[in-house]
DNA sequence: ATGCTATCTGAACGCATGTTCAGTTCAAGC
DNA sequence: GCTTGAACTGAACATGCGTTCAGATAGCAT
């Protein structure tokens, strides 16, 4: 039996998506086979080509899509005055926007890896380009004499690190909320370069 | 033909660990077969389980003896005093040992999910342990009123990931050389909890 | 020189993989 | 009510997987 009733492409498609990225962070890419992904949408595996020339562009576009969206939305953030002010927002802002995606968060950063060059070299750049809205904002602070970054680049990857890894803890109904958790990282990134954490908002 | 001259287990062992740390750490485990990394050590396959039981006791092994070296190196470092001079220390140990052990820092960190749920605790236990090493440290600074950190839980998590996150960009010979990095991620995470960076040593 | 044993080969095992495709089914357009 | 075509099945494809094991090899003790 084939089409059950109301069952398009514009529904599956996501939905296998939606699986690959569940699976694939949860597993990793290597270790779930096609026919996993094709079971948990409740198809069989032949007709995920239909939405996928392979699986490896399964991959990248997930996590092309991933980036795409980081990168507009960080785009779209009220501009603010000042360094202090512009790293406070970023550091909440990428919080947030990585507790409400941790799978394709964990897909992103995880999986490079497993992406053939041309795809390796398409994302990598996406990801440049997000590190350096955030390098653009030190290099600001320092030459304003707010920051204190012996080297920028350096410090840029180790706030994105740090930052990044809340979604290694982080649970939606844990101990901390979280506006706390955000309030608390900005902080610790305004501390780490040397600034004074603004007052909680 | 078999055994080559001067060819002894305690040459094959050590050998097939190292290529499979190398390997997983590439491409992880699961994406690594068994004759890769055979064919990396000149040998086939079968011959693998002279010295294994299996591919997953391979990956278990590596990782723990990965964090029982992390473990007894962090509880051999000489004792300082005060809270600030602990983090300090701890701060660089964690960057040097890291940055001397790229692959198999990467293994431990990122193929946790490729355990089988037994292996799994047991690493997960060792981790916790070293985490907690960081937390006490904090915790004795904040009762100390040095360290301004509102959840210690939260400022260990936050000061690894930044702490573990060098070994993404860190090669041997790059811009910045060792010493230069430690200093500058100590100083970050002092500066990261509200304390003062120390003098450079 | 001979036998012993640790070390390794090479072939085989059953099974899972990514991918293809001829054929089936069903909602919608006429 | 018939036709069309998008959506999907189910079987097949070559290939590779982890693992096993009988047998070959070579250094060591005797």
């Amino acid at each position: 039996m084939a089409r059950k009733t109301g069952s398009h492409s514009e529904i599956t498609g996501p939905r296998i998506r939606a699986a690959a990225e569940h699976l694939f962070a949860r597993h990793g890419y290597a270790a779930v086979s096609m026919r996993q992904i094709a079971a948990e949408v409740g198809v069989q595996a032949g007709a995920l080509y239909l939405y996928t020339p392979d699986k490896q562009s399964l991959l990248a576009d997930l996590m092309r899509d991933h980036l795409d969206g980081l990168l507009a939305a960080c785009a779209a953030l009220p501009p603010v005055n000042g360094p202090e002010a512009r790293l406070d927002q970023f550091a909440r802002f990428h919080i947030g926007y990585h507790i409400d995606r941790p799978d394709a968060v964990f897909v992103a950063y995880m999986e490079l890896r497993n992406l053939e060059p041309a795809n390796f070299t398409a994302i990598e750049a996406l990801r440049r380009r997000y590190e350096n809205t955030l390098e653009a904002i030190l290099r600001d602070g320092r030459a304003a004499g707010v920051f204190a970054v012996p080297d920028t680049k350096l410090a840029t990857l180790a706030l994105i690190a740090m930052l990044t890894g809340v979604t290694n803890w982080y649970r939606e109904g844990g101990r901390l909320g979280r506006a706390e958790v955000e309030a608390i990282y900005a902080a610790m990134a305004l501390n780490a370069v040397g600034a004074s954490p603004l007052p909680t908002r």
